[in-house]
DNA sequence: TTGAAAGCGATACCAT
DNA sequence: ATGGTATCGCTTTCAA
């Protein structure tokens, strides 16, 4: 492989000049900048990554934490997957992926050998224990989701207490007066993530204000799951006319299960989802929904990751506010 | 952040002994590896991944090449991606993500830096435009999936033709004399992703050889693809007694769809999947079907990658042999 | 069994 | 506007 020094002699100046002419760190003269892309080109040269690192303690590397469990949505991780690659090439840099269940280890791991320059880490908990080990490194980091004590870590996250505000809003403006929610599996809420919690704040919340009869359950996956749920609620609160679903497995069983019963969509009852805009869409019956922005998320994780770098310092989380999307399934009650 | 230089210092031994005690090879005394391993530990010293890159032109990093494109099966994926960095971390490496879409010119730039010991690639092509990149590389590359010219390069996958074979005579033995295969979409046999031809062929010859009259046809997504596909394939056959699905979109309009027609699974009609298991039961019915064997073939990569990197030469395209799992959705004709 | 020192291939400071 | 060179932190050959 041709090194610095090959593209030099071949340029006919210094291994300095090509490293400049590289950075745009100081001013080339456009005669001198052209012989030595001409060799670049030439001789195919690409910098060693390793001796760029080791010169200049910078890798061009990002790592990203990626929960591979089976309890998180799939889709959803791949799009925050997606959106952190994308916009990191953008900006010239690479994405290396570590699993979660890596832990604390992995983090200190990559970054203790300086294989990255910052680190983007998804799923966090409330009080998620690579919350510490994270301020102790090197390198910053940007947390997707919202732990308690964000305190000097970058956030990004949707602004799940608005979202459920707003969808109940939206439901009490339809004139909704009983409302129930299908929510996430009892283990998200037990694991701590804090988004489960969030919404239901706000969803509780908004209820209470707009004097709205609201009640809501978790909902194990599958049909059982769901009957289970649908009975809990029915226990608690007759006469719903609005199911809101923040539990995208959920999803399809409950609209099954309505269907066996013979409710109509939105006719008999409204639904509202909090998902992906593609789930939303490629169900049977195209739903109304809060989109959970995952490209957006991760595109802005990888701007405020290279915000530290330059030296911005973490602001305040980023909370982004939601967007209802009216599709299909919500009316009036009946 | 310490060096290889203060940890010798602090074990009072040089720079080179810490080294090796580190990579072992060569025969350090009992008493000074504990002294330096202590130092080490005292420290919190990591090598640095930068330095060592340049040093010893190993980088532990893999590259891995996954789709984003939204036609192709998101889980899967994520199983692929899953398997291949756990047997990563297995074998002490990492994994860089790059996405399909940089095309050559991502490959050609990890490799060039030297940001990479291995590829492993995904989503290959028959006529993949970036096999003769691949094969001008410093760095070895096993593919996921079968080209036409596999050449001097690792490839693994399902042996997709067995699986025709196996399917068509699985069915055959319960009885079946007319069946269909519900295909990929059009744009998997356009692009030329080899598997869906593989399997097409064990599919038609097989049934060809035993007798059984078959037909196939591809499969938009979605409930109005599915519709169209099956007026196709009673346009074509009538009397259809089972139903092969090598489509994963299909899948769930395809149940609805002949639910709502009325007709029962596998009273009526018997329905064989190519699916990864999960989602094989995790549908409404439990599905039988040939396993998409994700984790075999990413961990099976990562060791072929291994045995590159160790002079080991690429052997023939391992192909791994399908294995049907009876559930639900299989029995005799009507 | 251990040490000394020469690279590995860049960056960036100090000169001119 | 350009060049020379010390430096980054490690691996590995050569010596002892």
């Amino acid at each position: 492989m041709a090194t610095i020094s090959d593209v030099a002699r071949a340029a006919g100046v210094s291994a300095s000049t090509v490293s400049y002419v590289l950075s745009g760190r100081r001013p080339i003269s456009a005669e001198t900048r052209a012989r030595v892309q001409a060799a670049i080109a030439e001789l195919r040269y690409h910098p060693h990554a390793g001796a760029r690192a080791l010169a200049s303690s910078r890798t061009s590397v990002l790592a990203l934490v990626v929960p591979l469990r089976v309890d998180v949505n799939v889709p959803v991780i791949m799009q925050f997957v997606t959106a952190v690659v994308t916009a990191a090439r953008a900006q010239n840099h690479d994405v290396l992926l570590l699993t979660k269940d890596e832990g604390t280890a992995g983090l200190e791991r990559v970054a203790g050998a300086t294989m990255v320059d910052a680190l983007i880490v998804m799923d966090v908990e409330c009080r998620d224990v690579r919350i510490p080990a994270l301020r102790r490194l090197r390198q910053p980091s940007v947390l997707i989701g919202l732990p308690d004590d964000p305190d000097g870590l970058a956030c990004v996250d949707l602004d799940f207490a608005a979202t459920g505000r707003e969808i109940v809003r939206h439901l009490a403006g339809h004139g909704h007066r009983r409302i129930a929610l299908v929510g996430p599996t009892p283990v998200v809420y037990q694991r701590g993530t804090s988004y489960a919690e969030r919404f239901l704040d706000g969803f509780t919340s908004t209820a209470a204000e707009l004097g709205v009869r609201a009640v809501a359950r978790p909902c194990e996956p599958g049909g059982d799951g769901v009957r289970a749920c649908l009975a809990g609620i029915d226990a608690e609160l007759s006469g719903v006319s609005a199911l809101v679903v923040h539990n995208e497995e959920a999803l399809l069983p409950l609209l099954d299960e309505l269907r066996v019963r013979g409710r109509r969509i939105p006719e008999d009852v409204s639904v509202v989802a909090v998902c992906p805009r593609d789930v939303a869409v490629a169900l049977p019956v195209r739903l109304t929904s809060v989109d959970i922005p995952a490209h957006e998320v991760g595109t802005l994780a990888v701007e405020l990751a290279m915000g530290l770098l330059d030296g911005r310092g973490p602001a305040a989380p980023r909370l982004l506010p939601p967007t209802l999307v009216e599709r299909d399934t919500c009316a009036p009650p009946p």
